[in-house]
DNA sequence: ACAAGAATTGAACCCTAGTTCACTTCTTAG
DNA sequence: CTAAGAAGTGAACTAGGGTTCAATTCTTGT
């Protein structure tokens, strides 16, 4: 019986299915969901349309990797911002100033994290996000509690409270952002940083650390 | 020229447009925009799906629509609340209450209203939503600060922010009540007004409204 | 070199849901 | 009553994009 999988052949496989995924990625960073057909997934990772199914089931495995992928990286960096930080409020403006810095460079790829329509599956992965993004918050809140330095209060409301205030603080300009980013015009846009500022002050009252 | 539109008809036409909206409405709130083809809307309105298109041009414009009805109501409740209230912690309180409320009792509907995945067209009437939303907490924030009641503050900024917060605290408890009206059992969900007992907390410390 | 079988290809297929349109049914004015 | 023309109908059309599959190209063990 010739011809078994042999190292060699697995390698390429799994460059291959990298590669796919990696288009992917870039698709979505650049058009986001709406612009990541198969078809141009396969054309921008250099194979045809039927191969992407040897590798994902289905489009909507695909597109939920994608989210995954590009999710972790967004909450590692908060976690890491978290974890440099000693106190409550230079963590929460961390956090902050991560997320919001990181949002404004990349604002297609923001936006389809937070709000884009696209395939059921992502909407589950966008939960699954929102529920790994509070929980490195709730980290900085129990620190807090603990320490003495903020109130007593629900952690789990606080920190979903505080994902949804800070990723709808962001929409505005985001969508602003996106916006033009589409239609590939550099316009001025909304200032942002006193904006940040703003929120900054606003989340460390939120939780009750004295600025 | 025989036939020229009588008011009598005139009526009949604005009533039948009318049917079309309502049924439009009905089944969004039942099964969110999923649902919401154009030949249910049309069986529930009792007309052809072509009569649908003499009354709008296209379906986004009559899901836009539907939005704007929608989302009218939920802004006229909360706004209507803001103004019975007199200090801005009754108020903000009020705010959460009525729209928490709301929101729970008609789940689907507030999915829909918040997060559901739609139309582009729904999407930029989600941020017009937001935006009179935001605009409503703004009203009372500006009051707080003007009675000395609240810190000095961006208004923009915390009443979106307020947003967001409110809205994701729901989206929660309110996937899974979606989830379990869409499977038309009935099941135990998770407490939420404790939840919404510690928002109020949340949120009144988060504009700087002693509690 | 050769054959067994896997990987790859990309054009054809299919399915869904919005939209159209030729036809029928009403309504109105003379 | 009759004709002009609008409103209403629903089956057929269309478009777009996910999915499939017969044919082709590779890879491997003898």
């Amino acid at each position: 019986m010739p011809y078994r999988r042999t190292p060699r052949v697995e390698a390429r496989l799994s460059a291959s299915r990298e590669r796919i995924l990696s288009a992917a990625v870039a698709i979505v960073a650049e058009h986001g969901y709406a612009g990541c057909s198969v078809a141009a997934v396969a054309r921008r990772a250099g194979v045809a349309t039927g191969s992407v199914y040897r590798h994902f089931p289905a489009k909507a495995d695909l597109v939920a990797e994608v989210f995954r992928t590009t999710s972790r990286r967004e909450v590692d960096a908060v976690a890491r911002a978290v974890a440099l930080e000693s106190t409550a409020a230079e963590a929460i403006a961390a956090v902050v100033e991560t997320f919001a810095g990181r949002a404004l460079r990349a604002p297609r790829m923001a936006y389809a994290l937070l709000a884009e329509p696209a395939d059921p599956a992502v909407d589950g992965e966008r939960l699954v996000f929102r529920r790994a993004f509070a929980d490195a918050i709730g980290v900085l809140i129990t620190r807090g509690i603990a320490t003495g330095e903020l109130p007593d209060q629900d952690v789990q409301v606080s920190a979903a409270a505080l994902v949804g205030a800070i990723g709808d603080a962001l929409i505005g300009p985001l969508a602003a952002r996106a916006a033009v980013t589409d239609a590939s015009v550099t316009a001025p846009v909304p200032d942002v940083s006193s904006g940040t500022a703003h929120l900054i002050t606003f989340v460390q009252r939120s939780i009750g650390a004295v600025s």
